[in-house]
DNA sequence: GAATATTGGTTCTATTATCGAACCAAAAGG
DNA sequence: CCTTTTGGTTCGATAATAGAACCAATATTC
């Protein structure tokens, strides 16, 4: 049994994204369908430990510097700066294009790091993004290596939504089967509209999918062949990468997500 | 009035740090005095919604990788990555060191952003660290410029503590105004053994201290006299900087820690 | 390898903190 | 100037929480 009252205190800490950072009070009461004097109380509470604050000009309430804190020890768990990310910067440096690590958290993607090229294309504001694994490269390679019962799940999902990624299941499935066989998979202009990404998966020891590792670059240069040529690259530090995560444990909610399909 | 339900949930997420981050359950329960059985619910809540993992190998309980997400939040909301960041950069190319951008949070300072410099001496792994202010170039020149009272209040505490750097509260005294006089000050082996920092303070457009920004090395080479060198880039870059906080909201919890004078 | 201690996890009810309608004062908006 | 909306507060009925006592399973000890 898990505590309702912190439920519902955490459901509010997930309305401030990058795209809404701001909230009133009774904005999110309104959103979480809930009465503002709990929201109220629950934002007081969580003001009182740093991790929300209100702007007092504004008097919005917003997330707070705590997360930076509790983020670090996180990376630093996961040892992404010292592992992770060397690697990362070599794959950078030696394609001269932006590499982003996805992980999948839920029954979504989770943009976790990216380590920009030279050739500036803005990458990094995706950091902590998520979305639907239908979409993107770094995604739908994540999606082609799960259980076909939870790939299913996804995709009717997606298509519950009306995803204009996802219209029939036929064909998508095939292209999930043929990114299995091909061990990767390059798209352009789905998750961000002028870029264009290859992916590869990367499992546990047990072989979970687990993430992806993804070259991008704008769309207009780094065409289907450009990124063709970047796959030995990726294929030299794929190794290595897996190894990371047979020492490592990664917290990803892969597990949560796999235990609900009963 | 707050919750003392999500008090209690909150305070668990302080006992995970860098120095010790995977817990067991009942370490948990010893550590802040709780019964094993609310600190197991309101574990599996944190988990639920992904801010906590425990580990299927060792049973221990870790934070999870929507800090990640959060903190990134944050960081866009702070527009660190648009704004102060290229300014840690160029003061990072122009003096060839790390630049530290350290944020007063109640009564601590907290290191926010770090810029490495080529030298790799590895100061990355303390973002999100935080310690007392009378520690280090970085939180001394935040200390100095508060109020009074809170100044006080804060030796007072550190001296209480036995903290070694604080033995006698005059001398010290003298160097908080001291470093007022100078509007800079330079530390060598305090936060870290084997690294030196010079430090000035960042204000809010109400003049109050906000953080500091720091250009920090290795002790055996960044010496007082090399320090000083880089105080002409520290000073043409700290208007600035001085100026982003005058447009961009910054949530410290310096409101918090003055309203708690009375 | 039997005995003991400790682990994560569960059950159940008396107790207690939570919920939310009704209520402010103050600020926007018209 | 009136209306609406804002953040914030009060308080009693009620629903969620707390924690002692309880597992089974794994470590630890001898």
């Amino acid at each position: 049994m898990s505590s309702k009252t912190v439920s519902k205190a955490l459901s509010i800490l997930d309305v401030f994204t990058p795209d809404r950072p701001a909230w009133g009070l009774r904005d999110i009461a309104r959103e979480l369908e809930m009465s503002h004097t709990i929201v109220h109380r629950l934002l007081k509470t969580f003001e009182e430990e740093g991790y929300i604050f209100q702007n007092p000009e504004t008097h919005k309430y917003e997330l707070g510097i705590k997360f930076i804190q509790l983020s670090n020890t996180v990376e630093e768990r996961l040892r992404i700066s010292d592992l992770i990310n060397p690697i990362m910067k070599n794959i950078s440096v030696e394609t001269g294009e932006s590499v982003v690590f996805t992980v999948i958290d839920n029954e979504e993607g989770l943009f976790v790091k990216i380590v920009e090229s030279e050739h500036q294309v803005r990458f990094a504001e995706s950091v902590g993004k998520r979305g639907p694994l239908y979409i993107g490269a770094s995604h739908k390679v994540i999606l082609a290596h799960l259980p076909d019962e939870v790939q299913n799940r996804i995709i009717n999902q997606g298509i519950l939504d009306n995803a204009p990624q996802l219209v029939s299941k036929k064909p998508f499935l095939e292209t999930m089967e043929f990114i299995r066989q091909q061990g990767w998979f390059y798209t352009a202009g789905e998750t961000l509209n002028d870029a264009a990404a290859i992916s590869v998966p990367v499992f546990d020891p047990k072989k979970n999918v687990l993430g992806s590792i993804s070259v991008a670059g704008p769309s207009y240069r780094f065409t289907k062949e450009q990124a063709e040529k970047v796959l030995p690259v990726l294929n030299d530090y794929i190794d290595k990468i897996d190894n990371i995560f047979s020492k490592v444990f990664f917290p990803s909610r892969r597990d949560y997500l796999l235990k609900n399909i009963t």
